[in-house]
DNA sequence: TATATTGTAATAGTTGTATAGTACAATATA
DNA sequence: TATATTGTACTATACAACTATTACAATATA
């Protein structure tokens, strides 16, 4: 099961993270074929979103073939094995960490600052 | 001067990327107090955006105190520097970090992965 | 069979972003 | 003073994203 987290302040349409973590999920090994994925009303109640949302999230990826609905069941992960190609991989990371960077900056913080409280952050459980 | 670069694909508004681009210019020198900026209908050319678009990013940007206006001169980096206290600086730099990191861990990336690519960040000019 | 659960669909309304166009106000400059 | 340049303001339009609500269809289960 996903940890499911929405960013509101990301700028990065709900449906799309939705999309995008499920994505990762199946292509990193965390949902694996055949597993159930919370059901739309569950998921919108867990991430306080509309149950429209949750449900535009899931039918493109159904369209996608990664995920098979049933109704009245639910819906699971398809058979069909999602691999990410290691440059999209890469250039997904790029993105996040460059766009991060750009906001840490405009805070004033330095690039080693922010690595710093990285590494920091990386020993302990907070 | 900025080399303003927009990224449609990023999910992030227009203005908002002018804005994050001038505040990361101010935080990392490039921008020095009372050096003039590009003028809207400027900026809005040589971005392709509306006149409006550039406006809005402006008007945001002084209402923070960060830029001035001149109606019929220009607009200009402000004098007024954001200093932010000892304490309440390392907490933002906190909340930012963890806030990215279970971001960017909810697509699948390692904490090592992501202290590696800004590692590598820091290096070359992008 | 009856009921609950699941996904689906449709409508209406709100908000944010961006565009296009026009006009005006303040300042600089010829 | 006249003109150009600058920022500002306003209206209208369009679209995407999201919410709220309601209803329906398919399946599971008691």
């Amino acid at each position: 099961m996903i940890d499911f987290k929405l960013d509101p302040k990301s700028g990065i349409p709900f449906y799309r993270q939705i999309i995008d973590q499920i994505r990762y999920g199946v292509a990193t090994g965390k949902l694996s074929v055949g597993e159930q994925l919370p059901t739309v009303r569950a998921l919108a109640v867990e991430l306080k979103v509309n149950l429209n949302t949750v449900s535009k999230a899931y039918r493109e990826l159904e369209i996608q073939d990664i995920l098979e609905t049933q109704q009245g069941t639910g819906t699971f992960i398809g058979n069909v094995q999602v691999s990410i190609p290691m440059e999209e991989r890469q250039s997904k990371l790029e993105n996040i960490c460059s766009e991060f960077l750009v906001i840490a900056s405009s805070y004033g913080f330095t690039h080693d600052e922010i690595i710093r409280e990285l590494e920091r952050n990386k020993g302990g459980k907070r």
